[in-house]
DNA sequence: AATTCGATCAACCGCTCCGAG
DNA sequence: ACTCGGAGCGGTTGATCGAAT
């Protein structure tokens, strides 16, 4: 693959213009970027500001494409990027923000201070398409749809609740039932700021969780940004057992079941489908046939995740609070 | 200890949009 | 109205690293 193959159309004529294109072609530099590369680039914005990014690359001398270049600097140098773990309510606010928008990667991340459209991106791509794919269903569908909006993010309001409340450090665990168990993280297991997490948890809640998904800008631009400090943003990324896989309906977590359900929960309004169309009933039996799946299928039993979510407790759960 | 596997993320690619000429 | 180049976006790839075997 050509990687100035979106130049078919480019009217070179003569030998000599393509001996003289592919010296420039073959100059090119890919790949990972140097500490030389990075500073040059650097060095050069500070002085001359953003934008034009080819001549940029040329008068800075750097043998890369002002696409390289942009790519480089939005993403990575760019000194108010965001760089670490990707918080509760910051995963809250993509989910809810993807779910308004789709793949916008760049809308999205205009909400998330800091946080780079590829970062979001990779985020939805690594933790929440996978599951999608664990749990046999589109990413885009109904089912996957609302199993995130009425399941997964309420219980992420419910752990940044808990969070919230819980002052010591490290607690969180405990405190929503939630196994750490598989997490890779060297420090916490959840990368919230707990200590120093100003966000109102309320507002959170309140905001995110109307069936009118009515968002605060202020949300995005105001009430994350604050608790970001080096001491949350160290190296450890999202920790691949939180969030998404072991606390859709932890063991030993009735409650979440129970603020959740239609009748007694707090998430009334938010487990009401304003179009209707998220039926308990339909979710049931396919999460009883799911789990049927991954429990005699093919995995040996099922795989983690499926085994983290829908164990028999869960079913009868569901069971009993809906009535069947 | 060596190897395999999966997760993560930086970087690239192709496409579209938009404004200038 | 049309062309062209720059900029930006979303999808994809590949290198790297840690966990599991």
């Amino acid at each position: 693959m050509s990687s100035n193959s979106n130049n078919g159309s480019m009217d070179m004529s003569g030998s000599e213009e393509d001996d003289q294109m592919n010296i420039m072609m073959e100059d090119l530099r890919r790949g990972p970027w140097t500490v030389e590369e990075d500073f040059t680039l650097i060095n050069y914005i500070a002085h001359h500001g953003e934008g034009r990014w080819n001549s940029l690359a040329r008068c800075a001398g750097l043998k890369r494409t002002g696409k390289s270049c942009r790519l480089r600097w939005l993403n990575y140098l760019r000194p108010d990027v965001r760089r670490g773990n990707i918080t509760l309510e910051e995963q809250l606010l993509i989910l809810e923000l993807h779910s308004r928008w789709g793949n916008r990667w760049s809308k999205i991340a205009q909400h998330l201070p800091g946080r780079t459209d590829n970062e979001i991106k990779n985020y939805w791509r690594t933790r929440v398409q996978k599951h999608a794919k664990q749990l046999k269903c589109d990413v885009n569908s109904k089912q996957f749809k609302d199993t995130m909006r009425y399941l997964w993010m309420p219980r992420l309001v419910e752990r940044i609740q808990a969070a919230a409340t819980t002052t010591t450090t490290n607690t969180a665990t405990a405190a929503t039932g939630c196994s750490s168990s598989s997490t890779t993280s060297t420090t916490n297991s959840y990368p919230i700021n707990q200590t120093n997490n100003n966000i109102d948890h309320n507002i959170v809640t309140s905001q995110l969780l109307l069936p009118q998904g009515n968002i605060s800008t202020n949300f995005g631009n105001t009430q994350i940004t604050p608790t970001y400090t080096p001491e949350n943003s160290s190296t450890t990324a999202v920790s691949p057992g939180s969030e998404l896989t072991d606390c859709y309906f932890p063991n030993q977590n009735q409650s979440f079941i129970q603020q959740n359900n239609p009748i007694h929960g707090e998430f009334t309004d938010t487990l009401i489908s304003p179009s209707g169309y998220f039926n308990p009933w339909i979710d049931y039996q396919a999460m009883v046939e799911q789990n049927n799946q991954w429990s005699d299928g093919g995995n040996g039993g099922g795989d983690d995740f499926s085994s983290d979510i829908w164990n028999a407790e869960d079913i009868w759960f569901l069971k009993q609070q809906f009535n069947m």
